[in-house]
DNA sequence: GTGGTCTAGACCACC
DNA sequence: GTGGTCTAGACCACG
C-alpha cells in the first residue's frame, strides 16, 4: 500500500493514514478481508510512532471500514455491518459536498466539468 | 449575510466564517466588488473575538476570494484577481473530491447518485 | 449447545464461551448436573485453540457455575455449590446494573420501558 | 465529581472514567451544559496521565454525551444530538441486558427482585 | 489555558 | 506476534 504523509499539513497524521486506507479500499488496492500491515510495521515504514498508526486503525474500525483482532491483526471489513451507519454517512457526505460545490462554483467550474471530474475519479 | 456558527463543532470558528463567505459568494448573496462587514462589526454581531474574524478574512484574502484595503475594509474580489488563484484552487479541489468519491464508492453510493446529489446542490 | 462466536468482536473468545454457557444454563438448555462437552471437543467443534476453551471453563469454575473433575470432565454445578457463590455474584450484578440503568436514563428510556425489556427477556 | 478508579480492574481506566461521567449525568450530579474538570486537572487529581483522561473525553464526545471545545473545555451535552443514535444505543443496551438477565436467573434472582433492584437504582 | 496531537518506550491480554 | 493501554513529557492550534 502506497502511503505518502505530509508532516507539514494541518491534517493530523492519523487522519491522513485513515484517508489513505479508505482510498485504497475504494481503488480496490485493498480487497475485503485482506489484511492490513501490522501497526508496528506501518509505523516503522512511515517513520512514525506506532500509537499514531493505532489511532488511525481505531478510527477506521469505529467507522466500520476495518476490523481488528489481537490474533490476526487488522483486516478490511466484509461489507455487512458497514451498511448500518450508511444513512448517517450519506448525510455527512452531502454536507461535505455542499462546500466543495460552492468552491467549484466560485472558481468558475461548471456543473459539466465537475461531473466530468467525478466520472474520472470514480 | 447569514452567519450561523456552531461552537461545538470540530471545525474552527475562523474556518466556519471562511466557508460561509465562500458559500455566500457562490450563492450570489455576495456580489463581486461588494463590501463585506468590517471585522469589528462581524465580530460583535457573532459574539466572537475580532482576532478570529480577522484570521478568516486573511485566509480569504490569501486564497484570492477577497481583497482588503486599510481604508475601505474588505470586498469580494472581482474577476482577474480571483482567476489568478483559481488554478491552484482547482488542484486542491480535485484532491478533496478524490477522498469524497472514495468514501462514496466504499459506502455503496453509485456514480449516478453522486451526480444527482451534485446537480441538486449546484 | 449452540455456540456462535464472533471473532471480530471486542469481547475475548473465552469470555464469549463463558457467556454462552451461562445463557444456556439460564435457558435450561444445560441442566444442573449435566456434563459439558470436553475441552478438546468444544475446541475442535468451534475451530479454536483448546487453551481458550480451558480458560473459559476455569473462569466458569471459579465463578461457581460449573465443577470440573479430572476423570469426568466439566459439569453444571448443582444447588449448593452455586448458592455459595451467588451472594458475591449478586453484588457484582448490581454494580453492572447500575451502569446499565444510568445509560438507559441518560438516553431517555423510562423505567417502565426498562422493566418491559427485562420482562420480555426473563 | 466523585471518581474512584480501580487500577487492578481489567476495565481500562479511560473506560472507568467514561462510566463515572455517564453515571454522574444520570444521577444529576452533572447537569446539561455544566463544565467538566479540565483534562489536566482530572489527570492530576486521579494521579493518571492526561492522555488517558483525554481518551475518555473523546469517547464521551463520540458517544454524544459531552462536547469539547478548545476554548471552554468539555461540557455536558444539552440533550439534542444525543437522540440521533438512540436506536443503535437501545439495541446495544438490550444486548447487555440479555446477559445480565441470564446471570440473574442462574443466581436465583426472581423477576420481581430484579425489577425491585432496577426501581431502586433508577 | 484549553483540548488535540505526537513521541519513545513500556507492559499486558489474547491466542 | 498481534492490537490495546498507559506513561511522561513535548509542541501546537484555537480564541
Amino acid at each position: 500500500m502506497i502511503l505518502t504523509l505530509d508532516f507539514a499539513s494541518d491534517i493530523p497524521i492519523y487522519q491522513q493514514i485513515r484517508n489513505a486506507v479508505v482510498r485504497a479500499i475504494a481503488d480496490g488496492q485493498l480487497q475485503p478481508g485482506e489484511r492490513l500491515p501490522t501497526v508496528r510495521a506501518l509505523a516503522q515504514e512511515a517513520g512514525i510512532n506506532s500509537m499514531t498508526v493505532n489511532k488511525a486503525y481505531q478510527l477506521l474500525k469505529q467507522e466500520g471500514y476495518i476490523t481488528t483482532d489481537g490474533r490476526n491483526g487488522a483486516a478490511v471489513g466484509s461489507g455487512p455491518g458497514r451498511a448500518a451507519a450508511a444513512s448517517a454517512r450519506r448525510q455527512k457526505l452531502e454536507e461535505e459536498l455542499k462546500l466543495i460545490v460552492a468552491e467549484a462554483k466560485v472558481n468558475g467550474i461548471s456543473l459539466g466539468e465537475l461531473e466530468q471530474m467525478i466520472g474520472k475519479l470514480y
